[in-house]
Formats: C-alpha cells, sequence, structure tokens
RNA sequence: CGCGGGGUGGAGCAGUCUGGCAGCUCGUCGGGCUCAUAACCCGAAGGUCGCAAGUUCAAAUCUUGCCCCCGCAA
C-alpha cells in the first residue's frame, strides 16, 4: 500500500490553520459559505473544528431523528445536537433524491458542502451544488476502504496504519480526487471505538487545514487516486460479528477490536450467548477442538483457536454487564473442557 | 407502548415457581502444610436481599408502584 502525502494547498494555509485561536476573529474562513453533512460524533467533531475556526456554516444537514436503541426512544444525533446548541440551521431530510427535498437546499448559496458520515445518497443535483463541490472526510487512506466501515476493516485487516482522506466528491462510491490525507497509526490495542475518536480528531484538523486552503487560495488541487490498491469496506453486520473459533487467535482479537463497541465480538457458551470486549492472543498449538477451554485463572479463561490460544480478558453475558473473565468463570462454572461457539 | 434478561457480603452466581434459620465459587483476613505456588487443609470477618408501600404469625420469595443495569431487534 502507498501512501500518499498531498500538501495542503500553500504554505500559508497551513501557517493559519495553525494560528486559528489566535486571530480568530479574522480567521480567513469567514470568507467561506460552508454546509455541512453528517450524522455521528465522528462528523460533530469536525463540525465542531470547524466553527471554532471561525468557519461560516450556512447549514447543516444530518439524518432524520430515529426511534433507536431500548424502548425505541427518538434520539437525535450527534450532529444535530451540537448544530442547535450552537444555533446553526438544521435540516433533516429523509432523502436527497426527490426534488422536494434538493429545492429549499438549491436555493442556499455554498462555497463548498463538508460530508462526513452522512449515511444519505447525494445525487449529482446536490454535488454539483456548493460553487467547489463536496469535500469528503474519509477514515481511510483511499483508494483502500472505500466504503461504510473502513475503519473497523482496517483493524480486522490488521493494518498497522489508516489515516483520514479529503476529497471530491463524484457521483462513484468514494472514488473521487484527493484533496489532502493524513496518516494515523494503528495500536496493537486499538479498538474501532478509540481509532475512531482519534481519526475524528485528524479528520477535524484536516478539513479545517484544507478549507483555510481553500479560503485562502481559493482553488482546491485535487489528485485522482490511485488506479491499483482499491478495496471495500462494506458494512458490519451480527453476521461478521460471530466469532468462528477455527480461525487464528490474532483474528480473532483483531476482530474483537474491530467489533467494540458495536456490534460487540458475539459467541456462546453452554447454550448462552456472550460478547467478547478484550483478549489477548498466545502462541500454542492446542491439540484439542477449537473453542474449547484450556485453562481458568486470575488472568482470564484461555481457549483454544484454530490456531494459537485467545485469552479472554473482558467478556459480557446476556443480560448482564461487562465483566472480568475470570468473575465470569466463577460464576457460570467455566471449566477446562467446557466449549466456546457451540450450542451444547 | 418493539421483544426480553437482571439488581442477593468485595466479584460472579444459586435460592423466588411451591413464603419458614442467607447458600455456592472466588476474593479478603488469620492460622496450618510445603523447597515452593494462582496448589492444598483449618478458621474468621463481611449482606438494610435495588427503593417504597401492601398481604401475612412470618417476605429475598406473593401484590402494586418507582429507580437503575443489560441482551435482542431497528
Amino acid at each position: 500500500m502507498t501512501t500518499v502525502a498531498l500538501a495542503a494547498p500553500g504554505e500559508q494555509a497551513r501557517a493559519a490553520a495553525t494560528t486559528i485561536g489566535v486571530f480568530r476573529g479574522a480567521a480567513p474562513l469567514a470568507a467561506l459559505r460552508i454546509g455541512f453533512a453528517g450524522t455521528p460524533p465522528f462528523a460533530a467533531a469536525a463540525l465542531a473544528a470547524i466553527r471554532a475556526a471561525g468557519g461560516r456554516i450556512e447549514l447543516v444537514l444530518t439524518q432524520p431523528d430515529r426511534p433507536s436503541g431500548r424502548g425505541m426512544a427518538v434520539v437525535p444525533s450527534a450532529v444535530k445536537g451540537f448544530a442547535v446548541e450552537h444555533d446553526l440551521r438544521v435540516l433533516q431530510p429523509p432523502t436527497l433524491k426527490t426534488d422536494a427535498a434538493q429545492k429549499p437546499l438549491l436555493d442556499i448559496a455554498l462555497d463548498v458542502l463538508v460530508v462526513a458520515a452522512y449515511g444519505l445518497i447525494l445525487p449529482p443535483a446536490i454535488l454539483a451544488w456548493p460553487r467547489h463541490g463536496c469535500l469528503n472526510i474519509h477514515a481511510s487512506l483511499l483508494p483502500r476502504w472505500r466504503g461504510a466501515a473502513p475503519i473497523q476493516r482496517a483493524i480486522l485487516a490488521g493494518d498497522p496504519v489508516t489515516g483520514i482522506t479529503i476529497m471530491q466528491m463524484d457521483a462513484g462510491l468514494d472514488t473521487g480526487p484527493m484533496i489532502a490525507t493524513q496518516e494515523a497509526p494503528i495500536g496493537a490495542r486499538d479498538t474501532a471505538g478509540s481509532l475512531t475518536a482519534r481519526l475524528a480528531e485528524v479528520g477535524a484538523e484536516a478539513i479545517v487545514r484544507v478549507l483555510v486552503g481553500l479560503a485562502v487560495d481559493g482553488t482546491l488541487t485535487a489528485t485522482p487516486q490511485p488506479a491499483d490498491g482499491a478495496t471495500y469496506a462494506g458494512k458490519i453486520g451480527r453476521a461478521d460479528a460471530e466469532l468462528d473459533w477455527q480461525r487464528d487467535a490474532t483474528d480473532l482479537d483483531r476482530a474483537i477490536r474491530a467489533f467494540d463497541p458495536a456490534p460487540g465480538a458475539a459467541t456462546s457458551v453452554a447454550g448462552d450467548p456472550v460478547k467478547l470486549w478484550s483478549a489477548q492472543s498466545l502462541p500454542g498449538e492446542p491439540g484439542v477442538p477449537p473453542g474449547t477451554v484450556l485453562a481458568v485463572g486470575p488472568a482470564g479463561i484461555d481457549v483454544a483457536c484454530g490456531s494459537g490460544v485467545l485469552r479472554l480478558v473482558t467478556v459480557q453475558p446476556a443480560g448482564g454487564k461487562r465483566m472480568a473473565a475470570a468473575a465470569f468463570a466463577t460464576g457460570r462454572a467455566v471449566t477446562p473442557g467446557r466449549r466456546f461457539g457451540t450450542r451444547e
């Protein structure tokens, strides 16, 4: 995988970006009419950074409030929460494909629309709406991991490094030309949650840098994505989160981290579902069927894998809280010989 | 009103259906054994059984209301 390191346009832009805090009142961003489209906390971090940098935010688009979670309570998105708190204009169309949805938007003059984990397809009319088009904050080093779940897929694949790409959106799925990239290493203990939080910060910095560059130079310099190395990061579903004990312990450890905090790596023991929240892969070639408990101790539950041994450290039974694997074992009588991942 | 599980010494659980002395594994503390140990043996401390009201001679257990935690599904 080649790492692209495109500079934001102009050294002046860098200087401006680093002194935003000091020159807030005179921030160059005030010259841009910015629209923002996003939904989860990852997007809210970028919105907050743009606002803090003095960005003039004309409009915020976010997904409609939906019933979600236990009890189906209606919860506004993180982006909406921020926007409302700061008196930004918010619109929540359920789709952008219809003329009725597009009409009120196209009447608003924008220089640029920043898109981050918005969750709706932007039709051509919307892509062409802002003077400088739509900029996407994507959580991978494109063209690797185009698509919905780049962060989880990068951890799952064992990538040592990932990052943020700021790109000019086109009609394809994350195929537009790149304006800036920034790397971020993936630590051995990173979870999707911790990595998302870090990439949100990186993405926020990157988009501000790019916007400042746009404001100063008046243009964006984009480079086409490399022809090679494209992969797709499909959505993570429940089926993906079910652990296959035939796999290598290292793969299972990655899966547990990739599915934390959602949906949670799932398995079962004694017929009851259990989620795994942290584990450690150990060397060894157990001569027993994958899923068999080898040992139980204060440090955790050692389980045989297709190759290697996985020491479960933090688990969560259905209906229960996260707990130390050792505590789970004492209360549930999990002893060597029991099998994980079967319906025994 | 989406479906469902749970709250019992420090941790994790059983006991609730069928009301009747607070139980199990682990941990903690003290003692013993051992070259030694997350091993083994003996002993001890530690609990308003989520909160409130009700029924009863008697409530962890039955009734009602409330608070909190979590799994599934979206």
